[in-house]
DNA sequence: AGACTCACG
DNA sequence: ACGTACGTGAGTCTC
């Protein structure tokens, strides 16, 4: 293993150093030193490279921690300097000491012998190796094994050999682990082999012992929990850093194999250690009823990916480019000087100091007057190049971001935009999606809804959506079992206007609309533990009103108050927020001494109960209609989650078939004091699904 | 890399 | 006295 001589051998180290700049120094103790961060650079030697990047995390970690404490302690109390034993599992930084017996299988003999082996199994490991990060485009290498530990095969892959693996894949009754499986799925998948009996995720088992960690990748896995220092992607590809894809393709099949075979041994070695801690956690239902069955499900909506027609979105884009030239000119004008818009520190000096516009009751950031929407509404009658730049920064988000963006993301293979759906990001248990996030596409503004035209259905088909209507709200009825909020909702009432009667005292029919929007206001706002300060943001209202409305409405509802409380205390407990389902949140900070850090987590407290609820709740759903829909791709397909509602692709002479069942396992998948309903929509367009 | 802004539920 | 709503991802500027 090779041992750093000093940070400048590393361009990335050496920059991350640089940005550590500690204000107090941090005393760190291994088995065997101990050093202060301030001499990271003389200890540094006695690291290998991965040790000390996951040493200056820690240190970035507690840095911030430390810089977000000291702002808030008084001056009385003494700013204690930052003091960290690493655990024994991190400090164990073991050497590479142990025997492996990895086999590159590379000619019929072989595979014959493997393959006698392997059907002996009825679980394994498994890992595939591919040209690419695209599982669309990229070409199927080969597949390593491993049942046990320090020993692997790696199967050079043909497609002889993998015909003759076919029906062990297959086979849902022999249970295969790996590390993110979504990915051998979808690779598989488009080999024509459909994977099944995905058993343990090691991706995901990580994720739900810790859903606060954003990174679960295999490396540092293993790292922590087994201390040994896989051999890195970049090494093994001699790949100049700056390349941000590996072409493994060409690569010496003796190096791919050494590296795959690791990858197999040791996400096996991890799916023994989470086994344990996922069933001691009592995580084992959801995992297993859940998480694990959501896989294929989220690797089949990759794969169907959504039909998008660039024509509209071209004519947009050439629309919106004009309108903004033209408000770039007038804003110049407005301003009489030219710069940057979209620079934020440009833009202040011309609105603070040049055309001196007051800054009473704005907002400040980090770096002086904030310029967000919010800020910019209170202005809007002091300067008439406010409005203009509302309008600009409205424009230029929907030109950058959507306009720009999308058509660039269509795959040239399929004709349709594959986004992923990650399963292991949002700490409350939903969906996250990426390249690009169709979780954000714009639906409130005029113009913006027009993007939506543009995700189309196939020809013969409908686009058809299945929305959860006021699901977080009926979740907080039923887990309060507020009478109230309760008989509102059998009643089918319209939520906001009831709350509106009752925290106004009136009738139903004597709610204004005015009343109605404050009293939604509230609803929101009360499933994420909002004061009246937030309130009165959101509602429009004076802090004072805002304070009278939240006592009125703890008094109409007094079991939410109940269970808000009752949230908190139970989080103060056991450190962690839960869901319906068992899913768990760490809030480790809930009990903080400094305030706003502790009502911070208190107010994660409150909402990851609900929210996470809610993700529990139609992950299951998907997973019961996959059931339902597998082998019918031809007449019905899931493209999209949006949270709250899924978005399929139906042939328009199935719609009918298909549409009671979907509505019947989400409305009746979980049975709740109140009832859940589903509305749907059909369109030819995602713009037309409202 | 971090800050800011803004799109969605 | 203080700040002040939960959860995301992406584009852009600045250092």
């Amino acid at each position: 293993m090779e041992l750093l001589k000093t940070y400048k051998d590393n361009a990335y180290l050496s920059q991350q150093l640089a940005t550590i700049n500690l204000a107090a120094p941090i005393k760190f103790s291994l088995p065997d030193i101990e050093f202060s961060s301030f001499d990271l650079e003389k200890v540094m030697t006695v690291f290998s490279e991965l040790e000390f990047k996951s040493l200056l995390v820690k240190v970035k970690e507690l840095r911030d921690k430390i810089n977000k404490d000291q702002g808030k302690i008084t001056k009385t109390e003494e700013t204690p300097a930052g003091e960290r034993i690493l655990s024994p599992g991190e400090a164990k930084f073991a050497r590479n000491t142990q025997k492996f017996s990895y086999q590159l299988i590379n000619d019929d003999k072989k595979f014959a012998s493997f393959l006698k082996k392997l059907k002996l199994e009825k679980i394994f490991t498994l890992d595939t190796e591919t040209s690419g990060l695209d599982p669309i485009a990229s070409e199927l290498l080969g597949l390593s094994f491993s049942w046990k530990e320090g020993e692997a095969y790696f199967v050079l892959a043909n497609k002889k050999r993998l015909e003759e693996l076919r029906p062990i894949l297959e086979n849902d009754k022999i249970k295969k682990c790996g590390h993110n499986l979504k990915f051998d799925w979808r690779v598989l998948k488009n080999q024509g082999v459909d994977l099944n009996g995905l058993f343990f995720d090691t991706m995901i088992a990580s994720y739900l012992l810790n859903p606060s960690n954003r990174q679960h990748n295999l490396d540092s896995l293993v790292f922590t929990e087994l201390g040994f220092e896989k051999i890195s992607k970049v090494n093994l590809a001699d790949t100049q850093p700056e390349q941000l894809t590996i072409d493994f393709k060409g690569l010496d099949p003796e190096k791919l194999s050494l590296y795959s075979c690791e990858d197999a041994d040791f996400t096996n070695r991890l799916v023994k250690i989470f086994t344990k801690r996922i069933k001691a956690e009592n995580l084992t239902e959801l995992f297993e009823k859940i998480e694990m069955p959501l896989i294929p499900v989220l690797g089949e909506m990759e794969n169907n990916g959504v039909k998008m027609e660039t024509e509209p979105l071209q004519k947009l884009d050439k629309e919106v480019g004009d309108k903004l030239t033209k408000l770039e000119k007038a804003i110049y004008k407005s301003a009489q000087t030219k710069f940057n818009i979209n620079s934020t520190k440009q833009l202040k000096e011309v609105l603070f100091e040049k055309l001196a516009i007051p800054t009473t009751n704005l907002k400040k950031t980090k770096t002086g007057f904030s310029t967000a929407e919010d800020e910019l509404a209170k202005m809007q009658d002091l300067h008439p190049i406010i409005p203009m730049l509302q309008s600009y920064r409205e424009l230029n988000k929907l030109q950058t971001t959507y306009l720009n963006a999308l058509p660039k993301m269509i795959n040239p293979k399929t004709g349709r935009i594959h986004t992923s759906f990650n399963q292991t990001i949002a700490a409350t248990g939903r969906l996250s999606s990426t390249e690009p996030n169709l979780q954000n596409i714009p639906t409130r503004a005029e113009e913006g809804q027009k993007i939506r035209n543009a995700f189309v259905a196939e020809r013969g088909y409908k686009l058809v959506s299945f929305d959860y209507s006021q699901i977080e709200l009926r979740l907080a009825a039923h887990m309060s079992g507020d009478q109230k909020m309760i008989k509102a909702f059998k009643d089918e009432e319209d939520i906001h206007t009831a709350t509106a009667a009752e925290i106004n005292g009136v009738k139903l029919e004597e709610v204004t609309k005015k009343m109605r929007s404050e009293a939604k206001a509230v609803n929101f706002g009360l499933l994420y533990g909002q004061g009246p300060h937030g309130l009165s943001q959101g509602a429009g209202i004076s802090y004072w009103q805002a304070n009278e409305f939240i006592k009125k409405y703890f008094a109409a509802y007094p079991s939410i108050k109940k269970m808000m409380d009752n949230s908190i205390k139970e989080a103060r407990a056991k450190l962690y927020a839960v869901t319906l389902f068992g899913r768990k949140r760490p809030l480790p900070e809930i009990n903080s001494s400094i305030p706003m850090i502790r009502k911070s987590a208190e107010r994660m407290a409150i909402n990851t109960p609900v929210q996470g609820t809610a993700a529990d709740l139609i992950k299951m759903a998907m997973v019961k209609i996959a059931e339902i829909i597998k082998g019918h791709d031809d007449d019905i397909r899931l493209l999209l989650q949006v949270h709250d509602e899924l978005i399929f692709e139906i042939k328009t002479d199935k719609i009918e078939t298909y549409t009671p069942q979907i509505k019947e396992i989400m409305q009746e998948g979980l049975k709740l004091r109140v009832p859940i309903i589903v509305d749907e929509n059909i369109g030819n367009n995602w713009g037309e699904l409202k």
